[in-house]
DNA sequence: GGGCTCATGTAAGTGGTTACATGATTAT
DNA sequence: ATAATCATGTAACCACTTACATGAGCCC
């Protein structure tokens, strides 16, 4: 069992929930995992051939029509692997990129407005990506489960950072 | 005023605030920007030489005794430059990168103590990045302004995880 | 017929980390 | 003396994105 991407774990539980092809999985994640992970073609395609030749998935032609296509399910291999990684106990990555944050901390070299803009336009961002968040909220009424709590943090998440930056605002008036 | 990466900002930054070596500039990177935006020696050294070409720094011979030492300052060309990217109404990058969460997306796949057990980890990480920053803050009493505001966010931020993650492992009991 | 979606893939480039190499200075 | 810190740099590697190439099927 050698070490996996995460973008690896992304499609061993993509998967999991069912058989799919690499275009499905890219549409899954785009509306899923997205928020918190990505990932683009580039990623996906050479990675279910890895994980194919690994074992942990199997894949078959699964045309339809003319149309070439190649659908992937989950080995046991595979399923102890995803098992396996959502149980480790190694330390968990994460991080934060974020250019609003970075350029508000050099933000003293701004003046009064400038930040207040600043300020306003991060909040505009986290907003937007909210706005993203909550369509798929109420497009998808059936959500349950894990998933559910996922989305919801993000909402709160994105809440969060939003009202952080009015409370800042806020203190800058006058 | 060529397309700069946002790597480039935080060195233009952290010269801003005073005469810099590239040592002192991932020191301070560490202890400040490092929890939204990082980096490396990797990528600073060939960023320092770059800037200076392009213009946007100046760097001097500086060393202490005989050991060798650049130190840096701001040209005005580089002081426009920073100003012109706080101020830019570029889209504001931002990201969360985060393993925890991935696995918890997928974490209808796991029993109930081990879905417990990851949002135990998950809060554990955070706890610890909390307890790091809030060293910063009681160490650096003189703390003030932008700085100030951006380290009280980063605590908020981990807090504000930190309680999400126990809201639903109580959620989880029984 | 034209445009959208489904579908698979690759090549080039970006941005970043890690590990290493080197050596002076300072503190114990 | 020796370990830690100061100081600069590079090479190899890694993860990921973007742009491109190709083509079938479906809807108007």
């Amino acid at each position: 069992m050698p070490d996996l991407s995460k973008t690896a774990y992304v499609i061993l539980g993509m998967v999991r929930m069912g058989r799919r092809t690499g275009y499905e999985i890219k549409s899954l994640v785009d509306v899923s995992t997205r928020f918190f992970w990505a990932a683009s073609y580039g990623q996906i395609y050479p990675e279910l051939k890895r994980l194919e030749e690994a074992g942990l998935l199997s894949g078959e032609p699964d045309p339809t029509g003319g149309r070439q296509r190649r659908a992937y399910s989950l080995t046991e291999e595979g399923e102890v692997a995803l098992h396996e990684w959502l149980t480790s106990g190694e330390p968990i990555h994460f991080e934060l990129r974020h250019e609003g944050v970075l350029r508000l901390f050099f933000s003293d070299a701004l003046a009064a407005d400038e930040r207040r803009e600043l300020l306003r336009a991060i909040r505009a961002g986290h907003e937007q990506v909210r706005e993203q968040l909550s369509s798929l909220h109420n497009g998808g009424e059936d959500l349950e489960g894990a998933p559910r709590d996922v989305l919801e943090f993000g909402l709160a998440y994105q809440d969060f950072i939003t009202e952080w930056c009015e409370r800042l605002e806020r203190g800058q008036e006058g």
